[in-house]
DNA sequence: CCGAAAGTTGGACTTAGTCTAAAACTGTCA
DNA sequence: TGACAGTTTTAGACTAAGTCCAACTTTCGG
């Protein structure tokens, strides 16, 4: 399930390095340069949910970030996930298994949805290509993807 | 709001002809020929959500068939819907604004989802074409469909 | 240090959906 | 007809996801 890339858990406290936790600083800037106020509670999940390559849901980072950080609230999680999104550091789907979840890919891309796990994965924008999308007649399309569903053959290793 | 078409309100009781009402002689033998025992609650749930051109939720359709048969039980509307989608009489779509709709169009088709209204429109599987979709690596298709975003331009009529 | 604005909090609330045990209905067979 | 089994429906409790709100805390500018 841990997507094992990003090893960067430098300097870390003296806990699990399961959670992908950059450096706080550039963080902080990441957010600044976006318009938003770094305060530690946003760093915080800021850190987890920009450098995963799940789809989490919020509740899911709710609980992620509650890991390290357990006295933040749910309200402050779901006003900064949609803070995030406002500001274009996150992408919103709707697309999983009934709840919204965030991508912090920004750019166009398509997903493909495991039919057995309930994973979503990106599928990069130029592995496919639709054509006849600008003969839509009478819609204004401001973007589109594909959704694939089925089953990843093979190579999965968690 | 209301779709008046199929105005076969041909041998009902006399009650308000409101909502989109097929005959129930034909309801009951289309969810014979599906496996689908069919008593009246299932006949009325059938008759709203087999008829429709939106894309209901679970609880509109619920919403919608107690206006005609007031004493039914949420419970039977989910289990009911849950039943004909394993029946192959409805697909259930994950991509409404974060509920899962149903859909009687069983054939493959695209969506487009109206950014300013929410609502889900059907497009032809003929309208859009997506090129490379065998080559993607390591997975297994089983379906797709394109989903736009966008707003319907002018002509919208009810 | 003060006040205003921004951010955070817990908890109540809402909405969507599931689960369950009991009741009601249906078809069958004697 | 009446008893039985299997199926369907029911109300309501429950859960999960998410919103809302009023109060508290923190930060920032002066």
């Amino acid at each position: 399930m841990a997507a094992p890339r990003k090893s960067n858990r430098s300097a870390a406290p003296a806990r699990d390095a399961s959670a992908a936790t950059a450096a706080p600083r550039a963080i902080a800037e990441q957010l600044e340069r976006h318009g938003v106020r770094p305060s530690a509670q946003r760093v915080a999940i800021a850190s987890y949910v920009l450098g995963t390559e799940d789809h989490p849901s919020a509740d899911q980072v709710w609980a992620r970030v509650k890991e390290r950080f357990p006295m933040v609230s749910r309200a402050t999680v779901y006003n900064t996930l949609r803070h995030f999104t406002e500001k274009g550091l996150l992408r919103e789907l709707v697309l999983a298994e009934g709840r919204q979840v965030f991508d912090p890919v920004v750019e166009p891309h398509h997903h493909f949805v495991d039919d057995e796990t309930g994973a979503i994965r990106d599928i990069p924008w130029n592995a496919l290509k639709v054509a006849k999308i600008d003969e839509l007649e009478g819609l204004d399309v401001r973007e589109y993807m594909v959704v694939v569903r089925g089953v990843a053959r093979g190579a999965r290793k968690g």
